[in-house]
RNA sequence: GAUCUCGUAGCUCAGCUGGUAGAGCACUUGACUUUUAAUCAAGGUGUCCUGGGUUCGAAUCCCAGCGGGAUCACCA
């Protein structure tokens, strides 16, 4: 049900609080006096908060050289109200920035009502205004707007958390509950600055990405979401129907098989930001949808490959922070190229003392035995390695660091290695011991991934739920040639945790996943 | 999915071994023409997450449920 001004002020059934009761009394007010709460027409803004405050210029005297014409636009945030003249605060995209508003200014008349009633006790905290004035600094030397107009631009209906600062910049009542600030993310970016700033760092990071994709001549593509064949990554996908062909489709889980048949189609290096969708759990660094950017370039190898990312990474810190020196929690991480690379055997030997590199499944297994960890029959010799890698070494991986050369067996989707038997070109990078990208030198002979795939088929068989399902279009694809690539999966939500300094998934993404709220009607 | 933990006013929170609900800010009324966590005076806000149970009496104890967080499992 709606609300709509006029008559129907409060809904049946909805429990208002006093506050609300007393806003939606004062819209009525407002319409009583003939102002409208919600105008229609555009207003007209001149300058941002921000951008006023930094390039307000004045004379030796204190005299305002400019701004003495402006007019800007944003919510009501403070009140400091002290008989006939007020202060406020205007928040905009930009910032905040002081109003002083003195009665006689703008009601200069004898009808005083915009001032004594409207500004004074019909605008609540929150509010959308519009003002004109110009721009002066007070006693205390604070940048104001001295208003001359004032119009109200939006009523607010429910109050917001009001959070206050003191001069040393403490927080006092901080709007901090994460079940309201992601659920009501509005509120959360009205009353929280530093989550907005957040999110413009993400999206800094994003662009920082693209324009370097772009400048060597990577094209950005869309390929489908809705797949008949969940490929390209081991993953319980979510799954789907249409109705028109009365066939399931499952939400990509990656897009890495349709990038690659792009390569095959002639493209020399194309790219897509992937929301990918996984039906797994959730908790701190993951969410079922996320995005991935992946890259396939031609004729390149995983040296190659190497090489770009700590370039892209490196890029993407100093456009995003300013700096390659990134305050991650505790720590510092240095995005500064070149990253050091370590094979994954090496990698075991350095944390463990054990050289798994000759061991055979039952070899392994006891080793895992002595290390405590867990391990079940569906494992082959790649799993078994990959999980005492990720049990004792991945962790310890604090700066950017490649981790290369990974059994065969775990990734079926890349190039055997051109001089290490058993192994195949493949890299993970490890930032702050957490995986962040994944990359091959692509597998492009049609025969060895038919075989792949059937290795796939077995390890299902005997109870891997995560082994690949076969895509015989992609194969048909790769018989018909695709030159040598390479290719990457960039986890994007993980580098903006690092670049942004947030040690959960959720203060990354706007809307995180969340158990739907029920509403009573 | 398992374990632990939390849920009290618009926000942040206090509320003891059970005795019938509190603070600051916000809000309402009033004063104040350069304040800034404005100040001063006055006012009282509530499904104590929901439903059961124990009890003369439950925000408090017990059980179940709902929602969040943390840890674990799965995964990136």
């Amino acid at each position: 049900m709606f609300f709509s001004t006029g008559n129907k002020l409060t809904i049946p059934n909805m429990h208002l609080s006093e506050q609300e009761i007393i806003r939606r009394e004062k819209l009525e007010k407002l319409l009583a006096l003939g102002i409208d709460p919600y105008p229609p027409e555009a207003f007209p803004v001149s300058i941002h908060a921000a951008h006023l405050k930094e390039f307000f210029e004045e004379d030796a005297e204190g005299k305002p050289l400019n701004f003495q014409e402006v007019s800007l636009a944003g919510r009501l945030m403070s009140f400091r109200v002290m008989g006939k003249a007020s202060f406020a605060e205007l928040q905009d995209s930009s910032g905040r920035i002081q109003l002083y508003i003195s009665r006689d200014d703008i009601a200069p008349g004898e009808d005083k009502t915009l001032y004594n009633e409207v500004f004074k006790k019909l605008l609540d905290l929150g509010d959308f205004i519009g003002v004109q004035g110009y721009a002066f600094r007070t006693q205390v030397g604070e940048i104001t707007v001295h208003v001359t107009g004032l119009k109200l631009l939006a009523k607010s209906l429910r109050p917001l958390p009001v959070v206050k600062r003191d001069e040393e910049g403490h927080i006092f009542d901080a709007f901090t509950d994460t079940e309201e600030r992601y659920r009501m993310r509005y509120v959360d970016l009205a009353v929280n600055p530093h989550v907005k700033e957040t999110f413009i760092k993400r999206t800094k990071m994003v662009s920082a990405i693209r324009r370097f994709l772009n400048e060597r001549g990577g094209l950005e593509v869309d390929t489908p979401v809705l797949q008949s064949i969940p490929g390209g990554a081991a993953a319980r996908p979510f799954i789907t129907h249409h109705n028109a062909l009365d066939v399931p489709f499952y939400l990509r889980i990656a897009n890495e098989l349709y990038l690659k048949r792009l390569i095959v189609g002639g493209f020399d290096w194309v790219y897509e930001f992937s929301r990918n969708f996984r039906n797994e759990g959730m908790d701190r660094t993951h969410n079922p949808e996320f995005t991935i950017l992946e890259f396939y370039v031609a004729y390149k190898d995983y040296f190659w490959m190497m090489d770009t990312t700590e370039a892209l990474l490196e890029q993407a810190a100093m456009e995003t922070c300013g700096t390659t020196d990134v305050q991650v929690g505790d720590k510092i991480i240095n995005f500064k190229a070149p990253y050091r690379r370590v094979s994954i055997y090496d990698a075991i030997k350095e944390h463990t003392g054990e050289d798994v590199s000759g061991m055979d499944e039952a070899a392994l297994r006891t080793l895992c035995k002595k290390l405590h960890i867990e391990t079940d029959d569906s494992m082959g010799r790649g799993k078994l390695i990959d999980e005492i890698f990720g049990e004792t070494a991945e962790r310890h991986f604090i700066q950017p660091t490649f981790i290369t050369d990974y059994p065969v067996e775990m990734s079926p989707l890349t190039k055997k290695h051109r001089d290490k038997p058993g192994l195949v070109e493949r890299f993970e990078l490890m930032i702050n011991g957490k995986e962040v990208a994944n990359a091959y030198t692509e597998l492009n002979d049609p025969i060895d991934q038919r075989e792949r795939f059937e290795e796939q088929v077995k390890l299902m068989e005997r109870g891997d739920d995560e082994a690949m399902f076969i895509d015989h279009d992609f194969l048909r694809a790769l018989e018909y040639g695709m030159p040598p690539t390479s290719g990457i999966g960039i986890g994007i939500d993980r580098l903006a945790m690092l670049l942004c300094n947030q040690h959960t998934i959720q203060e990354v993404l706007f809307f995180p996943q969340m158990r739907p709220e029920k509403f009573e009607e």
